[in-house]
RNA sequence: GCCGACGUGGUGGAAUGGUAGACACGACAGACUUAAAAUCUGUUGGGCCUUAUAGCCCGUGCCGGUUCGAGUCCGGCCGUCGGUACCA
């Protein structure tokens, strides 16, 4: 061989590591810190690999291959989160079992990782939809049944009747199924339910526990949605109000009274109407003869509301008045009561104060229906907008016989009238949360089934010895039609025999979703063949808590937080040792396609101006190429027209045609490149558009690496390569390099570390003799990078041992000096020269100082002036500031 | 609307408050070649001036501030992307 030939060296050494089993992790050595580096598994679609996978996929090889060479015992494992909607589409489409389909899926997501070279532990592999792991995905489901966190209820869900199946909220968007766009509505369904916000307050706190990005601890707070505020119970009108006396705080959907939830306490005698949901139950109790009609007609309108409907009126408010009164407890008054859907059932107690005063709905809606508006907290117009200021307002107009409000801030007010309604038995302080519990069953085949039975129509749990319920084979994979699942219609399934008495039992046939088995597989990696439980206590206590993972941002809510809610039940259970399971996250960022330019054109063929379309008009894009655009400023134009275009990358999508197939790049320039580039292009986390120009730069790079060393005359080790004795230049370089390198994989700057290990060859290359230590040095440092070349060239080099555990390079500071330095010298923090200082003398003030100020450039600027103050930085810098 | 991230050459991007543009792509010029590819060498933010590869001015979305010194810190705008949305 004599040229750089990924396509030979590449097979060759992912051979060798997986048949010698080079990156099986050790697991009786507990001499060793160890380093748990986990990523994402993937759901292994029918369309195989996309080089958003390789992305993080790279990261964390680099990360697990570094503190390998660090002496750290790695646990770097892959898997299968393998039941999906789309295996079973396509069962649906060609009667092709999902098992099949799931098992070639994997078998080629399998090679593909394999063909990049990431230095997985293949022995410890995991299936999602392998009976052997969900046995202890049902086993969990048990343990949350005993918690008391798993519950049925009928609850309206987002059935769809195109895909025959009840969607998650999260599946739904703007109105439409996330998968296929079919339109969405409301239907009550049997469920099943895990009791998450249980955890709502330990899922928040424990936040300050893990080392996260910012923003994605923030997406979870707002998504748990913590607030506080007050329940507060409004006696009915016309009824004695027994149940306003201590009775009712326990009694929330007592008939006499209607508790709300406010986080505005302080506008309380401000609430001149309040608003029931129309799915409250206390609608019928209020509602007035005169008013039933329209009462009736307005909440079944609102129940056959699709979720896109209900979107779409949120610009217009509606409601009905019930014809009822309540009691506003501050002041004693009757205020009306309506029914209106703005007003969620799901979210605090179903039923509302309002304040139009201080509150921008209530106030839009009294203006509409022509409800009265009063002021309580000073600082606005409420004839205008509502005012709605915290932060400034003081509170007027809020005093009755015993309590007084008046001229507090907001936030003491708060206080000091829940203080008031608290003593009175009228309300109290509570917090509230947006979170809601998890809607837990899917009415579909591909799924974990769960391990109850219904004997004489009672939910029981099964035994642990009865587990796993599998699933059965079918014939067809269709929807049952009814809203059940297919499995609903097997019958010689669903009808059973209680394993523990005989008695006859009929099965659940809802299926988990998805995240089930997301949501525990980084602890069924640590111990994959385990059959007491999910994870052997030892193995959990010594591998737990996973030190780095990586993955998407789309996962930056559901995905991490019912993971986390899990792991918190087994922690309670006592399954694991931490609170939380991930202690260092990392989001990788988009890859989007390559850039493109767009120029739009009207009906009649002319071109139009990007910056001057108008909205709602049809135009007609135009793909240009590079050839044809120009820049005029900072827009990009069709050359030589000055009219404007589009120049933007997009999302990759089979639609647009803009999908790179990591395969190809592999073919073509190997994956040491696809890997160096995928960490070139920019910081890990950030959103990049793909070149396919920048990959041909780093396999440009990595031949010129392979000129280094090899010969291509004659195939062998250069000749330059050399035991000699490496130069101060060379010593310098090279430490720089080590310490570079070390510290930007530290510090996931994978992009710089390539940078460097670029700096360094164009200078090796360069070398008349190259000292055969450094290079070594060399090869090391850049194996974790591009692996393949990396043992390739160090076999070369005449080493017989694997790359993989050799000690990673250390740096010495003595060789980072050189014998002078480049001071920069300004006058009035304007660079006006250069000057090279001796580096003994560096720390010198008044050398080099005297240095600066000599030199002919800078006189020139002192010429005539007052020096007024000079500024040292030993080894960078001085400033002369002058006056005059 | 709210929350979050981000705006630096033709492009991707570098830059502990201290010489803006490392590294790479592209482009241009040259070498090698019958030619092309590959490879190598040089130039490459804009402008002024010059014999000069000396020097000067401008330049990190816009406006202002702090500082001897700001891409970096602070305040206010504008724009792009992501998340979320009647959450009381």
């Amino acid at each position: 061989m004599s040229e750089y030939n990924p396509a030979a060296i590449e097979p060759k050494w992912q051979k060798y590591w997986i048949e010698n089993k080079i990156f099986k992790t050790d697991d009786t050595d507990r001499s060793r810190p160890k380093y748990y580096v986990l990523d994402m598994f993937p759901y292994p679609s029918s369309s195989g690999l996309h080089v958003g996978h390789p992305e993080g996929y790279t990261a964390t090889d680099i990360i697990a291959r570094y503190k390998r060479k660090k002496g750290f015992n790695v646990l770097h494992p892959m898997g299968w989160d393998a039941f999906g909607l789309p295996a079973e589409q396509y069962a649906i489409k060609t009667g092709t079992h999902p098992k099949i389909t799931t098992k070639e899926n994997i078998k080629r997501f399998r090679e593909q990782l394999q063909s990049l070279g990431f230095s997985y532990d293949w022995d410890r592999e995991v299936d999602t939809t392998d009976p052997a792991y969900y046995k202890w995905t049902q086993w969990i489901f048990l343990q949350l049944y005993k918690q008391g966190l798993a519950y049925q209820s009928s609850v309206a869900v987002n059935w769809c009747p195109e895909l025959g199946t009840v969607l998650a909220n999260e599946e739904v968007i703007d109105g439409k199924s996330e998968v296929g766009g079919f339109p969405v509505i409301r239907k009550p369904m049997r469920q099943w339910m895990l009791r998450i916000t249980a955890y709502a307050e330990r899922l928040l706190d424990d936040l300050e526990e893990v080392d996260w990005p910012d923003s994605i601890k923030e997406m979870q707070r707002n998504w748990i949605g913590r607030s506080v505020g007050a329940d507060i119970d409004f006696r009915v009108s016309g009824h004695d109000g027994t149940g306003n006396q201590g009775l009712a705080r326990k009694k929330p959907d007592h008939e006499d009274v209607i508790r709300v939830f406010t986080t505005r306490p302080d506008t309380l005698f401000g609430a001149t109407y309040m608003v029931l949901s129309p799915e409250h139950p206390l609608v019928d109790v209020i509602t007035t003869p005169e008013q039933v009609d329209v009462v009736k007609a307005y909440r079944a309108g609102a129940a056959n509301k699709s979720e896109l409907d209900r979107t779409d009126l949120n610009k217009d408010k509606t409601g009905v008045f019930t014809g009822g009164y309540a009691v506003n407890p501050c002041t004693g008054k009757d205020i009306p009561v309506w029914v209106a859907d703005y007003v969620l059932m799901t979210y605090g107690t179903g039923a509302i104060m309002s304040v139009p005063g201080h509150d921008e709905r209530d106030w839009e809606f009294a203006v509409k229906y022509g409800l009265p508006v009063v002021e309580v907290v000073k600082g606005g117009d409420v004839s205008k907008a509502a005012y709605t200021d915290t932060d400034d307002g003081i509170v007027v107009n809020s005093a009755n016989d015993e309590v007084s409000i008046n001229d507090l801030p907001v936030a003491e007010a708060k206080v000091k009238i829940t203080n008031w309604l608290e003593k009175k038995g009228l309300g109290e302080k509570t917090v509230n949360y947006k979170l809601r519990d998890w809607l837990f069953s899917r009415q579909r085949y591909w799924g974990e089934p769960f391990p109850v039975i219904f004997v004489n129509g009672e939910p029981k749990p099964m035994r642990d010895e009865d587990l796993p319920v599998t699933l059965p084979e079918v014939e067809r994979y269709k929807p049952s039609g009814t809203g059940e699942s297919p499995l609903a219609t097997i019958e010689e399934w669903v009808n059973t025999t209680d394993p523990e008495t005989g008695a006859p039992a009929r099965r659940e046939t809802n299926t988990m979703p998805q995240w089930a088995g997301s949501c525990w597989y980084y602890l069924r990696y640590i111990d994959p063949d385990y059959t007491e439980g999910p994870v052997s206590p030892e193995k959990e206590r010594y591998w737990m808590p996973v030190d780095l993972y990586v993955g998407g941002a789309e996962h930056a809510v559901l995905h991490l937080l019912y993971a986390r809610f899990w792991h918190k039940v087994l922690y309670d259970v006592g399954v694991v040792s931490t609170k939380e399971p991930f202690q260092r996250l990392v989001n990788q960022g988009m890859i989007l396609g390559e850039l493109e330019f767009t120029a739009w054109k009207d009906a009649d063929g002319n071109y139009v101006p990007a910056n001057a379309l108008e909205p709602g008009v049809e135009y007609q894009p135009e793909k240009l190429s590079e050839e044809q655009i120009g820049k005029k400023g900072t827009d990009f134009v069709i050359t030589g027209t000055g009219i404007v275009i589009d120049a933007r990358s997009f999302k990759m999508s089979k639609s647009r045609g803009n999908v790179i197939n990591p395969d190809i790049v592999v073919e073509k320039y190997g994956a040491d490149s696809l890997r160096l580039y995928e960490m070139f292009m920019g910081p890990l986390e950030q959103v990049k558009p793909w070149s396919m120009k920048g990959v041909e730069g780093v396999y440009r790079f990595l031949k010129r690496v392979w000129r280094t060393f090899v010969d291509e005359e004659t195939g062998k080790l250069r000749s330059e390569i050399a035991d000699a004795e490496p130069d101060r230049d060379q010593l310098k370089i090279m430490h720089e390099t080590i310490k570079k390198v070390t510290d930007d994989i530290e510090g996931h700057r994978f992009n710089t570390a390539i940078s460097q290990l670029m700096i360094f060859n164009n200078e090796a290359m360069k070398w008349a003799v190259k000292p055969r230590g450094l290079m070594k040095t060399y090869i090391r440092l850049l194996d974790p990078f591009a692996p393949h070349i990396a043992e390739e060239l160090w076999e070369m080099l005449g080493e017989t041992e694997v790359l993989a555990y050799t000690e990673w390079p250390a740096y010495e500071e003595k060789y980072l000096q050189s014998d002078s330095m480049v001071i920069a010298v300004q006058v009035n923090g304007k660079l006006r020269a250069s000057i090279e200082i001796p580096s003994d003398k560096v720390m010198d003030k008044e050398f080099v100082l005297a240095q600066a100020r000599g030199n002919g450039q800078v006189r020139k600027y002192l010429d005539g002036v007052t020096v007024v103050k000079e500024i040292f930085v030993p080894g960078r810098i001085v400033n002369i500031v002058v006056r005059g």
